[in-house]
DNA sequence: AGTGTCTTTCAGTAATTATTGAAAGTTTAA
DNA sequence: TTAAACTTTCAATAATTACTGAAAGACACT
């Protein structure tokens, strides 16, 4: 069914996807997808990774909820063909964003309420500035993300290869605004 | 032992952790080094946690395999204790640092031999332009990480709070690289 | 209304992962 | 060399998470 390499590689995609979220049946799930051209039915996604056809319909469900599987029809066919839902960057990207939907905002309400609270002990008062640095990271990130978001897509070429010269574009940055 | 307001937030560092590649108790003993100020014991650990002493030393060991805690000695007291291996921000980097060595590296590794062997079928050609995609996206990330590594904290700093300002950046480096 | 084709659900079970606690290991000091 | 104070290890077990397959649901066609 699968030739040898691919089967490597989509088993490969199984140990990183329960490192990014899911589990190592749904990082295969997403291997396979991504490597096929065209769209697979729920039965060829479970004879290819063998695993029961129930498991495929759980699995699909978790990566819709994830925004990364879209369903494809043809016309006298009933059966739902699932495809990959954009290109390698708009599916990391999506793993970003529900990810910063699910752990960082939670994570954030949580430490801006215990900022705000009243630090009682000395203990309490350590813990927030603590705490304080762990949300202004966690806000950087996120705007950064937003930023990110927002680029267009020839922004973000630029900006993915600008790579060793972040330090001197920065210099350059930070020269210009002292001048304004 | 622990206020309610402290203990709340070692819980939820616990439900993160085991999204960021710890388990729950591993994520809670970090929390738990974050907000004390003092280094902890083993069995302040173990008592805080209401864990046992033989997990608390296997989360320290796994801990340290990620460079997250160090390990501090006070004169005439055989015990040791723990404290977080540096700020907020340094810890940040080192789990960073720590899953790309455990997941990126690896996977490059994989998709660069895929991409150098010859493609039989046509099926095995979109493979490996899907392949080289997500090899020269995990590229740019692990360039990016070795760029921030090296960017002094005064140099960090302004990158961070560039945010909003990443496209007239971007846009003033393509212009400057124009005139070049 | 009935049948065929497909999808979803979920209780039961399998597989995996985390934890305990007793035993062994280490280090220091007398 | 023995003991005391600690840490580490690991086999047994507990807790969690994932998977199966049979049943129910959905839908289109006749």
């Amino acid at each position: 069914m699968l030739t040898p390499r691919i089967e490597n590689f989509v088993l490969h995609c199984g140990e990183m996807g329960s490192r990014w979220g899911f589990n190592r049946t749904i990082g295969q799930m997403v291997g396979l997808l991504v490597i096929n051209e065209q769209p697979l039915t729920a039965n060829d996604i479970a004879d290819a990774l063998k695993i029961s056809r129930g498991n495929v319909s759980m699995g699909i469900k978790e990566l819709q909820s994830w925004q990364l599987v879209r369903v494809h029809h043809i016309p006298g066919d009933r059966k739902e063909y699932y495809a990959p839902n954009g290109s390698i960057w708009d599916l990391a990207n999506k793993v970003f964003e529900e990810r910063r939907k699910r752990e960082i905002d939670p994570t954030l309400s949580l430490l801006r309420d215990q900022i705000l609270a009243e630090a009682n002990t000395e203990q309490e008062k350590y813990a927030q500035k603590q705490m304080q640095q762990i949300h202004d990271l966690l806000e950087t990130v996120t705007k950064w993300s937003a930023e990110l978001q927002r680029l267009s897509p020839e922004q973000l070429q630029s900006l993915m290869k600008l790579g060793a010269q972040v330090s001197k574009v920065i210099d350059l940055k930070d020269k210009l605004l002292r001048k304004n």
